[in-house]
DNA sequence: TTAAATAGCGGGAACGTTATCGGGAAAGCT
DNA sequence: AGCTTTCCCGATAACGTTCCCGCTATTTAA
């Protein structure tokens, strides 16, 4: 029932043009009059001509949207990419599309296989937590096409990856806590298999070792990554021969988790226990005591990853590069040894 | 580079067939023979057959992409409501695409103008906060484009639109603070334009007539929607010649605000001044004392207002139709006026 | 038995755009 | 003046698919 769109032939007869010069008009500069070019935009905008994305498509092989495969968007970390991804992509003319796979290898298997390679230009993708088979992403590749990965990487795949500092991000919060006066340190971490849980828990035993701290086995805890297990892994922590008196947390939803068993216990946040945390989710900040965190950035982290993979896409052989984009140190009263002052100054 | 993607060329050719009769073979029953519907559908599979939807949308006149314009996805609500969005537009083929005002309405206007017509088959849309102007969507809904509005819907415009049960919901808190104990109830109102805010207002003042309790200008405080917003509202409600008992919050961002606020004051939060809030934000179960709030929807909101627009696409004349989802009442301990019994059973 | 209906398939135009080629006019060079 | 180059533009074929029309062979109705 559409009110006939008008197309770029509409224009071409309006001003008694053939449509290649009318097409050639709006995108190059060559080949056509500056007079003659004028007048087609000026038609254009008078018309309100808007250009037809399936033709354009057909014709060049594309699609001018991308894809973004991730676990969840219901998180701060990944929520903030999204909104980098977006920002850049937008701004090129790129959409946006986006596939939940709520970290079920199978579903981000079937999201790939259904993934028509006519229907998106480049993909960016978060891997699921169990990455063993990482042939479908290899194959999607080597049919040409641009896939970049971001936070939870593929170690196997050799292309454009964008990551946050994990080791440094990690070597700095243990600095912090040991600068803070805490000397039994415990990791409680993420999935053994991920890249990101790797090198944090190599960050930590570094700054460890370089501040001459022991390094324990028991005081390493490895689970999944959501609140649950933060609660669960304190109580693992606190059968240990030798109880520790700092947390270090792989992300802050296991912080939480953390400081929420902690509570339950009676035990004193800061005080007896000093917890740090790793992402700077906004829940962070509102939770008392403050959380103190390694802030990640996560949006920039998305706008970086998209402009990567435009890039892919626009020069077809582009090297693959890796970014890593380091974190910075936000202080807050979980590691706080003495009483907390601000309490004090409430009044 | 592209290795040549396979089309409805090959198998024709490689069944001897033409490419009318592979074409229908896809998806119409009639006019084809069992037996050649069976050949073409094997020999796709094993050519590893993916359509071109733009070729598709080309001849059909859509895209198979729907668009969803919203203030923001960096929150637990709008995210959550993305995500409905997403699980029903994925199962039933559509990809989406999805703008972020971050509550500008310039923003709004521009993407509105930049959308081509021919880039979506439909538009979900939560409006900015200042609605002014709704004429953008009035247009490109004379156009033809498919409009549903979730959440915040503007009320001048006659189209599907989804929302939570403001009234009811709001009705229901403080009929929750009242059968608490609760008498001098206040109100941290949003933005009074807003049509979500009026209705929760309106649920407010009816629930306090009903109980005949009083209702008073100085205890509805109006300004935006965040956090902050929540902290200085309380400032504002401490100044009132009676000072209110309880507040009931129009979202759970400025409930969280206000206690930080009465955190800060060491008013005890629930014994001296009851809080409720609405959405049931993760947040409010992590935060302590935990926040008691009416559960919005929102992953409903997503789903529902996706498949009443994939209806409006399938069908060019579908009624308009407006939905209202029912929330439900969380209690957690900030209404909670005896002192805390959790703290003793945690020890 | 004959006319009409039907089932199954092919041919070709169309969708809106870009890209390749070629051609004519104007301008520059020797 | 004659040649080459440059500038500007038009015609036409693609891109992959659907849809309308028409054809043939078979089945059904009278």
């Amino acid at each position: 029932m559409h009110n006939h769109c008008i197309t770029i032939k509409d224009i071409a007869r309006e001003l008694n043009l053939s449509v290649s010069t009318v097409s050639r008009a709006f995108r190059d500069a060559y080949d056509v009059s500056q007079e003659t070019k004028e007048k087609v935009l000026t038609m254009a905008v008078q018309l309100n001509y808007k250009p037809n994305f399936n033709a354009i498509g057909l014709v060049k092989n594309q699609t001018n949207n991308i894809a973004v495969m991730l676990p969840s968007i219901t998180n701060y970390y990944f929520s903030t990419v999204i909104t980098g991804i977006q920002e850049v992509g937008y701004s090129k003319g790129y959409n946006i599309i986006f596939y939940v796979t709520n970290d079920s290898p199978d579903r981000e298997l079937s999201i790939i296989k259904n993934l028509s390679l006519t229907s998106i230009d480049g993909l960016l993708v978060c891997t699921t937590l169990t990455s063993d088979h990482s042939d479908h992403f290899k194959k999607i590749i080597e049919n040409g096409t641009p896939v970049v990965f971001f936070d939870r990487v593929a170690t196997d795949i050799k292309t454009s990856k964008v990551v946050q500092d994990d080791y440094n991000g990690a070597f700095e919060a243990v600095t912090h806590l040991v600068s803070s006066g805490y000397e039994k340190i415990a990791h409680i971490s993420g999935r053994k298999s991920l890249a990101i849980t790797q090198k944090r828990t190599r960050g930590y035993v570094d700054a460890l070792k370089k501040f001459k701290l022991p390094v324990r086995e028991e005081w390493i805890t490895q689970s999944g990554f959501s609140q649950e297990d933060g609660e669960k892994d304190v109580y693992e922590l606190l059968k240990c021969k030798e109880i520790p008196d700092a947390i270090f947390a792989v992300n802050d939803r296991k912080a939480i988790g953390a400081m929420l068993s902690l509570k339950k216990l009676n035990i004193k946040i800061g005080e007896e226990m000093g917890v740090i945390g790793f992402t700077n989710d906004p829940v962070s900040s509102i939770i008392s005591p403050g959380l103190t965190t390694i802030a990640v950035p996560a949006l920039e982290v998305g706008s970086k990853s998209c402009e990567l993979l435009l890039k892919h896409i626009s020069k077809k052989h582009f090297e693959p590069e890796e970014l890593i984009l380091p974190g910075r140190l936000i202080v807050r009263e979980s590691t706080l040894k003495t009483p907390h002052p601000i309490s004090m100054l409430a009044s």
